[in-house]
DNA sequence: TTGTACGCGTTATCAT
DNA sequence: ATGATAACGCGTACAA
């Protein structure tokens, strides 16, 4: 049980005041060589390391940042967390991390929590934009946030996959197939990724001269159960679509069971589109065309917007990074069956 | 620019001196209701939070705990992550979390930095459980430490799941279909995980009354890289693996395209078994067998362990948790093709 | 160039 | 039961 060594410890040893200890250590340059290299002597000896809880309380950056996220088991999210890391960890920071399970209340109190324990800002991928207490809790500036795929307003640095344009290929892609009837499954009604998306297949069916059937619109689920259903559903129609657009990672493993169960194949009976790419859309049979971004990306990006943020260089205006998507064709897309 | 709310302002507001207000907030008994109940309300109207720093100065936890792993992009690791966390949330813990990408330098590095920041322990995947360093530095007990999938030694607790049983019975399963010659590819050459992993074919073989061939054992690596090209050279053989074991989540999308490729077909062709379950395996073209394990679980109880250790309830013994593993048969195993 | 002394916001000890 | 005050370890203004 032995006792912390402090800046004293090492004054002693190196027969100096402790104000010049903390000159060495923090690099200020009105310091005798000599007296430098005895500190510093001292200092590798005893091995002390100045205590994070006392330079916080004199008002020293604690050098940490927090990152908000549905749930890590996304691949999505884990990628941008390890996006972020990477250049967190080379300007000296390092990252908390909460899962807020989708519960605005959950994200309210991580916010708090957060800023409480000293975080220096937050990497925020916000479940519902629209809640308002949320919202003013981010605007209220009580902590720096950027935004991961949302985006609030003018007043809040933000960063997102060009989603509306993804979407917009890939329609424009099984129109140019001949698909006249394209169902798109996604969820989070009224963020701004789902709005961009339906605003990407409405403008490739406008382009075309072609109307978007709401019937074929399921917005409102991103699990791997919702996708489950609603393919199901969609294929139960009389008029079924001959394509599907599934706009969320965990859609995929929903899909491919409805689609199989109903004994229809791909890309015969039904193309498939979907994002973001994974291993399973690579490896199933056939491999899945994908609207593809980089999410590692995303989250360093974010990162240096932050990081840039508490530096005070880019306060007055706002920032928002567009990373752009990639549309990756593979073997689940082909014409429509000609109608019986 | 409004200053920091104090435990003076909440005092002065309440007409009571710090102490009152202190011992308010810690739910010290000996104190008047009423007294209470004026301090209290001040407190609420002032939203006066005590300052973890200052709190850290005098000896308070932090209530926070750091977490070790590779890479969070492996699914096995964001899942421990999420099951750490939610135990950890419940007790008013915070996680961070920080990836070594393999580097013992890395590691050594992170257990220091967590220390120094004043986490309360680490939940810690070691990389190579026989590096010298690593190891003197998790002994030394400068940190709580659970180690996850490794095992030191009887004095440093540990979680993990029975990987020699799992293997053990994958293997027993294949050779009860009439395999003779199977193949082994994984990584981490002389950790826990791949001694169990080895130990278990090899028992599977020995009770059979069956030689291993050390041609067919690929110990090298966790890749999908790895696994493509070692399953080229596997298949390449001139008397290659009817069956295939691959043991880490990221090896499955190596095996699979190295086996397409080859224009061989699954099970007829060569059986397959891999570990951990995955979207990728329920989904492939056959679903894939697999063993199984409960990766959230893993973390949930590494956290369990390292709290009941803070709070100094488990100090004596070791403690060894070990998650079951499950074989889950799927359509990728069937008899050999006979010799022609 | 170096040293002394104060203050950051708590908790804990000692009086009262 | 409550109040005054001393630490905790550091950075820094000011004095020397």
């Amino acid at each position: 049980m032995t006792k912390r060594v402090t800046v004293h410890d090492v004054a002693r040893a190196a027969g100096v005041a402790i104000a010049t200890v903390s000159r060495v250590a923090n690099g200020v340059p009105t310091v005798a060589e000599d007296v430098r290299a005895r500190v510093q002597a001292a200092i590798d000896e005893l091995g002390w390391k100045p205590s994070m809880a006392a330079q916080s309380m004199r008002g020293v950056s604690a050098r940490m940042v927090g990152f908000i996220f549905s749930d890590i088991r996304n691949p999505i999210y884990s990628s941008m967390v390890k996006g972020a890391e990477s250049v967190l960890t080379e300007q000296g920071y390092m990252l908390m991390v909460a899962s807020s399970d989708g519960s605005s209340e959950r994200e309210l109190a991580l916010l708090d929590l957060f800023r409480q324990r000293g975080a220096d800002g937050v990497i925020f991928a916000v479940q519902d934009e629209s809640n308002s207490k949320v919202l003013a809790k981010v605007r209220s500036g009580s902590l720096p946030v950027v935004l991961l795929e949302r985006e609030l307003d003018a007043q809040v640095n933000a960063v997102g996959a060009d989603h509306l344009r993804g979407t917009r290929q890939a329609a424009e892609y099984l129109i140019s197939l001949g698909h006249r009837r394209i169902a798109m499954i996604t969820g989070g009604r009224g963020n701004r990724v789902a709005r961009d998306r339906l605003l990407g297949l409405q403008q490739a069916h406008e382009q075309a001269g072609l109307p978007v059937d709401p019937k074929l619109l399921r917005l409102d689920g991103f699990s791997a159960d919702y996708a489950y259903r609603e393919t199901q559903m969609l294929l139960g129609l009389s008029d079924p679509p001959t394509a599907i657009i599934g706009l969320g990672t965990p859609l995929l493993s929903g899909l491919l069971p409805a689609i199989r169960i109903n004994n229809l194949r791909v890309p015969e009976d039904v193309s498939l589109i979907v994002s973001n790419d994974s291993e399973l859309a690579q490896l199933a049979t056939p491999p899945v065309s994908v609207i593809r971004y980089d999410a590692h990306a995303l989250g360093d990006e974010a990162a240096r917007i932050l990081l840039r943020q508490l530096k005070g260089e880019i306060q007055p205006e706002r920032t928002r990074i567009q990373i752009p998507t990639e549309l990756v064709l593979r073997g689940s897309c082909a014409p429509p069956r000609t109608r019986r």
